[in-house]
DNA sequence: AGTTTCGCTGCAAAGGTTTGCACCGTCGAT
DNA sequence: ATCGACGGTGCAAACCTTTGCAGCGAAACT
């Protein structure tokens, strides 16, 4: 039985009228009744209901955040940015796991709905049409997603998949495999588009893996077919699927990169971690969750709107790329600087 | 404008308690004034305001979630198996992040206070009093801390320190340093009371490092002072932690576990993907999660209980640890089984 | 035929807060 | 002396839902 408004108000012989315009206006208050009441309230241990204020003021100071995998080390960073950035602006962060599950997600929304002022949906799963209609219950920001009409952050990896695979051909690989992400990642369509156009326009072969599940052990699955194909190099939805199929590859005998190069996205810490370091195209996690609070926090209430962030990738080298069979291209530097990081950098200062 | 379930009542033409028992008690209402309602309301796309129906009912179904930081990887096992107990349950979980950071602590118990049925408190960092004084305000489980008269789910990470020293006096080690965690850990404490006694009844000397941060990081910073100790084996708070160390050491040359031994706790995926593969004190985790669920959700408004639960923890031999320069006990088996995990058995069952 | 039972529905209070409006007294200006 | 402005406070409606109680008609009893 927690305090109520009320009690603090007998308590203090005020109206609790009064009460309420000590906490949410205090300048409306006279200075010396104001802190009658807060001591009353200390003294109570009164704490404002949250969940009843947000019945009138329709705001909750709450925002949801969903994403697919916790577990996904590619995630915290976007989460913590994007905390930090809320608590700034005086809102809290719900997050919520939906295991990589388009029904989840939806129920997730629809319960989040009316308890946070909107909600950050990063990396869906649903179709567009179903985040369309759940952007009529509540504002929505989309991360790596885009669908017309919604305020959406996206990272570049179409540039990240290019710039990879033209690492890779440089180096003279000729036969490259892609291994796509899960069903339903917009990301994952991305990067095979832009992979696929990248391939032919330097004259080689790409082969897609997949869908698969984008994880350690996804990647750790596609090790055997990876080898059947016979590439020498491949790109993967993520580090944790690149990590799994290098993992996979070496309980093979098969050694990379001499063998087989590999490339990665995300550039989770763990690619720093793991022996040979892991090449693998870093992406503004940090960067879009700040710009997804900002976003949902900017336009208020007009739900509608095309603003879009969009992030620059980079490629960054390490020990998991190596020489291919073909020939050696002159045009590769050898260890490739990415392009400066205009999108990041804006945020990143701030 | 969301429609209300008075919009509905006036759509189809009856009161808004029919409706409203429409959707918290069906079989309170005629089955064709019921589907004539649910043609409505699913017409209008009207949904319940789980805040409004909280406000009168008390109960939230949500489970707030505080950990100390997400990019722990000790963490997600443990959300994920107490969001899959709690959807079980027809609970939702919100997560919260306190970047091992005390005040945030607080802040975020009180502001999920009325949001939700309960939090689970996991490794908090606050004092005991404090903690205390919050569960007047909300049901709370504690998780990795004892605190008399709250129910609290706890590892027995005591007895895996024992372990894990009583292996390494086993290999011959008889200068052993302890990283230690962050200032306010019980866990921390606890693990420097355990490791303390057992080195004592072994005989050899153990040197304390710390307080430090329970990151990478962390770990990565104590190498300098490890090597000066002389120590040759190392004991580290968790695995995040263990393995910056042996980044760290490995970076000035010194060998793992060829120099020196390092033993770590948690066993995080991690831990068997870096090389040399750590030898850690697994615990737990997902059975924690999903007791937490299990202890809030059971005593519904009983806060005070004495209700705990005891996890057992392991050893997991890999290769971070080996010889040191004292007698190999013959007692070792060189190849430590653990004791059965009756506490995690009996909820791994489920 | 009268009474009880039962299924269904409406009524209204309750839950904790915010907020536009009205009111009161005082002070400064005219 | 009168008026307006202004700081401070109380009043009551509103937000959206649940729920105990009462009422209604009809069916099933005695």
């Amino acid at each position: 039985m927690p305090a109520t408004i009320r009690d603090v108000a007998r308590e203090s012989g005020v109206h609790i009228s009064t009460v309420s315009r000590t906490f949410s206006a205090p300048h409306l208050v006279n200075a010396e009744t104001r802190s009658r009441v807060l001591a009353c309230a200390e003294m109570l241990g009164y704490r404002p209901n949250r969940a009843a204020r947000a019945l009138i003021t329709g705001r909750t100071y709450n925002i949801g955040l969903i994403v697919a995998d916790i577990a996904n080390p590619f995630f915290p960073p976007l989460i913590k940015a994007a905390e930090s950035q809320a608590r700034q602006r005086d809102h809290h962060i719900f997050i919520a796991d939906t295991n990589e599950d388009a029904t989840v997600e939806e129920e997730l929304v629809r319960a989040l709905a009316k308890q946070v002022d909107g909600v950050l949906l990063c990396s869906p799963r649903m179709s567009n049409s179903l985040i369309e209609q759940l952007s009529r219950e509540v504002p929505l920001v989309v991360v790596n997603r885009q669908i017309p009409g919604l305020p959406a952050v996206v990272m570049d990896v179409a540039q990240g998949a290019r710039l990879a695979v033209e690492h890779l051909t440089g180096l003279g690989h000729t036969e490259i495999a892609l291994v796509a992400g899960p069903r339903g990642s917009w990301t994952s369509r991305e990067i095979r588009r832009s992979a696929v156009a990248a391939a032919r326009a330097a004259g080689t072969e790409l082969t897609v893996i997949g869908p698969n599940p984008p994880t350690e052990d996804g990647g750790m699955a596609v090790a055997e077919q990876v080898i059947r194909t016979g590439v020498t190099a491949v790109l993967a939805y993520n580090d944790l699927m690149a990590i799994g199929l290098i993992e996979g590859l070496q309980s093979r005998d098969v050694r990379v990169p001499r063998d087989v190069s590999v490339v990665g996205i995300d550039d989770i810490t763990l690619s720093r971690l793991i022996r040979p370091k892991l090449t693998t195209v870093a992406t503004p996690a940090a960067a879009a969750g700040r710009a997804a609070v900002d976003m949902l926090l900017a336009h208020g209430d007009d739900r509608r709107t095309t603003a879009q962030v969009n992030l620059q990738t980079e490629l960054v080298i390490r020990d998991s790329t190596g020489q291919g069979p073909g020939p050696h291209s002159p045009a590769d530097p050898g260890n490739v600087i990415a392009p400066a990081l205009d999108g990041v950098a804006s945020y990143a200062k701030e």
